[in-house]
DNA sequence: CGAGAATCTGTGAACGTGCACAGATTGCCA
DNA sequence: TGGCAATCTGTGCACGTTCACAGATTCTCG
């Protein structure tokens, strides 16, 4: 309502109480539990939809001592908010579910690392009852601030060095259920172009990818790129093609560098999946936008959100058996592409 | 703070003012403005850091009547929200203004049609102080609840049928734009695959079009087609081209027709840019893609996001003189294609 | 020097809710 | 019928802040 000047004030419980002949205390009651007879129960019923009543949000939090918000805290640089087509369903399964639970979501998103203080000066502020916090940073320096303010989080990857409730994926499992499916379908020279490798996502799947192939491994046929980008994958393929012209697969790393990677292939006069067989990773848009459309991983991407905000509920409800660390399963897509 | 159980009391203003030897009125005064002494004020903020005082949101909205927040309404299914290229680019922008102004942003997914009136309650429910509504839907019925709410809203995009402040490129002036470089470049038969006639986005980026030619206009050149989308394009640019051989310039309506466009011309033998130069619109993640990469016009997504929430701010702050439309500059970015 | 303005400060009252407490009513059983 | 428990209700206080008001001090100028 706020700045609605002449608009009409908004009803209290006081008027509530009035309109239905008992005191606020009956209504309170009414609507947070405790001894009220029937017909007490009903005249306030009543009362409420023929006054329109809404609790003031800003008072109950005051004396119930907590905002009923959750953080949903992007702590990475705008472009990534921007391109990780993962992003936008973690915040759609985290909002789901914190909104059942009749929380609010508050965004924030920060840039650059020098901004840690500001999120830390919000977590602090009692704005939000817990967070979920998106961020890849090794050594997050948002873990010590929330370790400090004993404030319920979880995070959503897997960054080394944090400490508390986290929800990721099974890179290194579905890089491996993918790789050997690869293997399944006869390709005998399989490669990979691994990207961000500084990253648990990036050296799980790298890891993943080794431990499908065992015996055969062959670490000439790993191309390390720095980006999860359709740039990257190009130049990457590009140069793993000179090296092993004789390949016949490739797990790309995401399906944005496995979008560049078949770029390079067409331009070498590849054809794909016939000479050789492309695998993505993540089940964005671009997998179904290539042709031949991407097999890749499916990302749980709202299932992630979901997972994370229901750890924060669980423990802002005080529930001490949290796991800190919960792995969802991100099952493999097959299409044309391999 | 919260559940932390045992946690220590936060610190309030009275604590404050016991460290500094004065009342809280005049803390209150070093926080909000009025008279008070050097002497005192620097004996406050030293106690303030002293104490590590932060302000108790609930009890200042409270009393000021007012949440310090603004609702991020997306008012549209899960899919566009998680496919819609600008989107991210708009909360990024709004968040980036809100956060300025000391404003939270709260997010509101709402998917389906019927969910409008949890919107409404939600709106209604004081929970935010104005709310930034992306929904290009025609006569959205959140139009109605605003309106009779009177709450300090802008619409990012212009769906007909609504009232009040919104925010939006200018596609004819950028569609002029992209036409008339188009001629300077040395194009002389320019043709158009016009998509989405029917929203005022696809009618107006055609009357850019033919104000950019003036008399050179020739409607034959013209190709109506239903969607902005790649196999539309595809279809378009081959039956322009069955009439049209000797065209040497085509605006596509969106990226995505361009690409399609493209790939049809590709097909018809002629090269891209050397015989025909191609623009589309959008600057999404298909311009990038093609190759050879895009020239297209930017949407300005985040100055879309900034521009609707100062918009809202603008309300707040009583002023009357909010534009209920503006434009926003819609820069060409001119790459290889043309 | 005194009146009035300007500057500075403390106090009380709200904002709207939840909760503890005490009081009132009813039901049950010895 | 008296006593005790169970059920129901009203009142006062607290949450932490802002704001209006009144009182106190200093400054300005006739």
């Amino acid at each position: 309502m706020a700045a609605s000047p002449s608009g009409p004030r908004r009803s209290t419980v006081h008027d509530v109480a009035r309109a239905a002949g008992v005191s606020r205390g009956t209504v309170s009651r009414v609507l947070n539990g405790g001894y009220v007879s029937e017909q007490a129960r009903e005249a306030i019923h009543r009362a409420i939809s023929e006054v329109g009543y809404v609790p003031n949000t800003a008072a109950r939090n005051l004396v119930r001592q907590r905002t009923q918000a959750v953080g949903f805290i992007v702590h990475e640089p705008h472009s990534l908010f921007l391109e990780d087509p993962n992003i936008g369903g973690i915040m759609l399964g985290a909002n789901t579910t914190l909104s059942q639970a009749d929380y609010q979501m508050v965004c924030v998103v920060v840039d650059t690392a020098r901004d840690t203080d500001r999120v830390a000066r919000y977590l602090s502020g009692g704005f939000v009852d817990g967070a979920v916090i998106v961020s890849a940073r090794h050594q997050d320096p948002i873990s010590d601030v929330v370790e400090r303010l004993r404030l319920p989080v979880a995070f959503v990857g897997h960054p080394p060095g944090i400490s508390g409730a986290w929800v990721g994926i099974d890179n290194r499992g579905a890089a491996e259920a993918v790789v050997t499916r690869l293997r399944e379908t006869g390709r005998r020279r399989i490669g990979m172009i691994a990207a961000a490798l500084d990253r648990d996502s990036g050296s799980d799947r790298l890891a993943g990818f080794r431990a499908a192939l065992g015996d055969a491994f062959d670490p000439a046929l790993v191309e390390p790129v720095d980006l999860y980008a359709f740039a990257d994958g190009a130049a990457g393929m590009t140069r793993l093609l000179e090296r092993a012209p004789d390949l016949d697969g490739v797990f790309a790393a995401s399906d944005a560098v496995a979008a560049g990677a078949m770029q390079a292939l067409r331009a070498a006069g590849r054809r794909v999946p016939e000479d050789v067989g492309v695998v993505g990773f993540d089940d964005s848009a671009w997998a179904t936008r290539t042709s031949p459309q991407l097999s890749t991983v499916h990302q749980p991407a709202e299932g992630l959100g979901a997972a994370a905000a229901a750890a924060v509920l669980a423990q802002l409800d005080g529930d001490q058996s949290v796991r800190t660390g919960i792995l969802l399963d991100a099952p493999v897509v097959w299409r044309d592409s391999a």
